[in-house]
DNA sequence: TTGAAAGCGATACCAA
DNA sequence: TTGGTATCGCTTTCAA
């Protein structure tokens, strides 16, 4: 059986409410006393019962995070940052990979102090019941009852236009996800349609490219499609990390040299973005910040300092890297 | 503050304990009584303080995952496996990301009824203390103390260049990660080593090629220069599946024929390996047969029926799919 | 069929 | 400095 401060006490021969002081090394305890004690209870390899602590504390300095879709790289990245944030602040971070509905369910088991919410579809249904722990989610924001953290990302597809543009460039092309089941992308889809307007730059079909997919090979394959075509454009933009990473590797085959003959623009702000085989140009919120946001904000709630954030856009910020090149007006003009 | 039992108690007109008991479906209360409770308990919102459950159930009903190497592809399916396992059995499971130790702490806060550790390198400094949260690793065998469930790997490769020779193969190249680091794939390498001397293969080193990496572009690379020599192999083992799914597409772009100019066969048994643009044939222990072992073996533990199953090896099974054909014979002998 | 009461393991307050 | 005791919310005998 395990071992419980009664049993120290005991063996001390004191009461157990002086143990209790020992062990959380109240100053009330004299030092000799508290020796002792400390001294036994290694010995007797007593482990403190975290339900009981718990019951009384109404505490367990643990968050949870409920990520549905684990199979997803992108995001892993984020939740590893989250997980920092949230252990500089004393807490510890749990993870649940079942539906919404379940991962509540162990999560209040577990009395997690407060709950981050992953979502890549849609947190329009989760009832915010009354009583129930803080709660923030990541993502595009549509409930107005919980708090969302979001990034812009039609801004971030209007700046790297405008930064295109400020280069020169025209003919540029968005190759992204266009599948409705990711806000996210479409959001940056819309922004980019936009973007383009707000220039008077002419589009059509050459402009937008679907991989109908997120990974490097979908990417890969869409740029060998547009590549095909008559229409040469002077610049792309990669709707995520992925996906630049296929296009960058397409050019290289076709023996097209970035920045020379094409520009390439990429989304998102993770590191590895420096480490591809062309350091990549990006727009994106960084990664750190997205992540110290959130748990900011969580902590926020569950200090309860404030409600009055609703909901959090962040704004992408232009990494210049070594992918984008002035367009050579000898080209320009006809 | 949140509603309690007593609560209920007190507007029902009826004793706690029958309000506990009711709660609990318990046969003891009258069908009356306990509608009349249920409904209050809906009413007033009520939710179980799992603590206090716990403080005396002794069990918290989940399950604890330690991962701290988050950023691995293949893993995942597993871990979505174990999940739904873990479900089956009424349990629920939670991850944690950090270090072992700074996981396992998480874990008895959050009074888990059992852990499952993911390691890639070592578990071997783990100190298994006495009264302790029954614990199990996945990973290849190296403690006595904690079981561990582990894949033969050696004999999966024995086994894929037996079915190349039984075909007919004499000139196979194995292409997969040699760094020290991951005990699997040094595995993998020895067993394949081992099985091309038991046929009597003449080996140089243009049959071992080192991807140095996990990914598919690694093994994309390493295919492409193992192409660029004058060693023209029939048959090539891939170390994993994303290292595979390399391999396919490098000898797709050189205008192999797969199997017809050289034959593949994939390590892993992941259900994806049938999409690849060519079934592909491989060897494995079923990602599903992993996940209810392991699960398994921890609830043995749990209910401690046993504890004589130290170290489960399991054995790897042929997956024969449309990668592998025989050895034209005119090309066999000189 | 219901109620009273003990106890799970720890904290915290008030007395001594 | 220490000890006694109430309390957290719930489960579980044992009586009624």
């Amino acid at each position: 059986m395990m071992t419980t401060i009664k049993d120290i006490a005991q063996r001390a021969g004191v009461s157990y409410s002086t143990v209790s002081k020992a062990l959380n090394n109240s100053p009330l305890v004299k030092k000799e006393t508290k020796e002792k004690i400390l001294t036994l209870a290694k010995e007797l390899g007593y482990e403190p019962n975290y339900a009981a602590q718990q019951l009384v504390s109404k505490q367990s300095k643990v968050i949870g995070l409920i990520w549905p879709t684990l199979e997803r790289m992108a995001p892993s990245i984020l939740v590893t940052k989250i997980n920092e944030e949230i252990s500089k602040r004393g807490y510890s971070m749990i993870l649940s990979i079942n539906s919404i509905d379940s991962s509540l369910e162990v999560f209040k088991r577990s009395q997690v102090d407060g709950i981050i919410l992953f979502d890549e579809e849609s947190h329009k249904m989760i009832d915010p019941s009354p009583h129930s722990i803080p709660l923030v989610t990541y993502g595009v924001s549509t409930n107005k009852t919980i708090p969302v953290i979001d990034v812009n990302y039609q801004d971030a597809m209007f700046k790297a236009v405008s930064y295109l543009v400020t280069l020169g460039h025209t003919k540029i092309s968005f190759i992204g996800d266009f599948s409705p089941i990711d806000d996210r992308q479409v959001e940056k889809y819309i922004g980019f349609e936009k973007a383009m307007e707000a220039f008077n730059l002419q589009t059509n079909s050459y402009n937008f490219i679907n991989t109908a997919g997120l990974t490097w090979y979908d990417g890969y394959v869409a740029t060998k499609r547009l590549l095909n075509t008559s229409y040469q454009p002077t610049a792309i933009i990669g709707a995520s990390y992925d996906i630049s990473a296929g296009i960058i590797r397409a050019l290289r085959e076709s023996n097209f040299i970035i920045p020379k003959d094409l520009s390439v623009i990429g989304y998102d702000n993770i590191p590895q973005m420096a480490n591809l085989e062309i350091p990549l140009t990006s727009i994106g919120v960084p990664i750190e910040e997205i992540a110290k946001k959130i748990v900011q904000t969580l902590f926020e709630l569950i200090n309860s300092l404030d409600i009055l954030t609703p909901n959090i856009i962040l704004e992408p910020v232009l990494n210049e890297r070594s992918s984008c090149a002035q367009v050579v007006s000898a080209y320009q003009d006809k």
